[in-house]
DNA sequence: CGCCGGCTTAATCAAATGATTAAACTGTTC
DNA sequence: GAACAGTTTAATCATTTGATTAAGCCGGCG
């Protein structure tokens, strides 16, 4: 069913598949991937979600495996580099703070699941940490972690010496940041149950969210 | 091997099972389950990392289902209802703060693993919620959840009434709060690959942020 | 001793699961 | 429309895995 009736002639290619068929097969281990972990997850379901018989899964891809990976750097593609730019982006401090904030909470509440599938991926298998930077190696992201925090150190630097700022690391800065930003979402499980929420009351409380934190952050810098 | 020669009549008791067997194999199970997760983990390699044969895990437990719940509940009962008495004690606000602070950096450097494998069991699972609830029934936590953010909201109120801090939610507070403890732990192999540490270096880095993320945190807070 | 009951093990089972195979289908080309 | 190449499927395989079974072990007690 739906079959593409403009299909491109592919003379020479290696294997080239329907494209659509694997962006559907994609976006059902995604579902199934975030839902259930790699472990947990089960071919035959991410064939059900997808609406294709199993075989079809390794005829795109050739494994389990393969597929998780796949899945797994798309997902991190998508929440590292943003971050990464923005804090080594020229904009000044308070700046990239409020912007980190803002999308940060932006992205996540639209897919409140991926880091605690991402923070699980990473704690269960070794091999996520490597895949994790080879993922952001091909997207380019100028300078890379070195230099990001080199110039967020200098940034801070500069402030602190006119006595605008409370001395920090880059280091700690970031991580700061990074953990009011993330933590609420993977532990979202946690604090669902603990305020007594449903999903409502947690995209609510993230709202609110919105309008304090980066006033607290930037409060807790001043001298 | 390691048998008890003073043996316990146990005459009404059911079946009563050497404690001391029983703990070995809940300790592999600790091990497995938070280095692989449940449903990463094998019965077989518990029973290894045991020394003792599959069929004992199903004498004592009855299925892997109840031995990944009797570790999911110690893990819990382990991190959770410390944080919850410190935040409802009759401490001031900045003494709490660096209560858990301390409190927090130091459980976790001792076991650096448990958030991560907490914060996956609870995405992964949907009852591992429920679970942590009942995991916390059983310990008396006086008050649980809403007295304690009642009186934290009660304490806030005062000190912004007198002016020495700037208002903020109490869910806000701890959120917060927590998320700048417990997130480096649970994103340890990100930040690990992120900045070039090992084990050595993470603790490190921890260890200066012991010095550091209580007057952060403090200073936030100031009008 | 001899047997009794709780503990432990080796061996095995049945179901689940990732992967493969061979056949059927579909659109394209000549 | 017949042959062809790429795509999809149903059926099946081999292995893994949680769970069970039946027999062995070991100390205590009569």
């Amino acid at each position: 069913m739906t079959k593409k009736s403009t299909r491109k002639p592919h003379p020479a290619s290696s294997p080239s598949r329907d494209v659509a068929t694997e962006e559907r097969i994609l976006e059902a281990a995604r579902t199934v991937f975030i839902r259930r972990g790699t472990a947990g997850a089960r071919m035959r379901e991410i064939a059900q979600e997808a609406g294709v018989n199993q075989a079809l899964l390794h005829y795109y891809f050739r494994s389990k495996a393969n597929l998780a990976e796949a899945v797994f750097q798309q997902a991190a593609r998508r929440l590292f580099p943003p971050v990464i730019a923005l804090l080594g982006s020229d904009a000044s401090l308070d700046e990239k703070v409020e912007r980190v904030v803002e999308h940060e909470l932006r992205v996540l509440l639209a897919n409140p699941f991926l880091p605690g599938y991402v923070l699980a991926e990473l704690n269960q298998d070794p091999d996520r940490a490597r895949q994790l930077v080879e993922a952001m190696m091909g997207t380019r992201v100028e300078g890379f972690a070195p230099q990001v925090f080199a110039k967020l150190a200098a940034q801070i630097a500069e402030r602190v010496a006119a006595g605008t700022m409370r001395p920090i690391t880059a280091d700690q800065f970031a991580m700061n940041l990074i953990s009011l930003c993330v933590f609420p979402f993977a532990a979202r499980p946690m604090f669902c149950a603990l305020l007594q929420l449903d999903a409502d009351g947690f995209a609510g409380m993230i709202q609110r969210r919105k309008e304090t934190l980066v006033s607290f952050f930037l409060g807790a810098l001043r001298p």
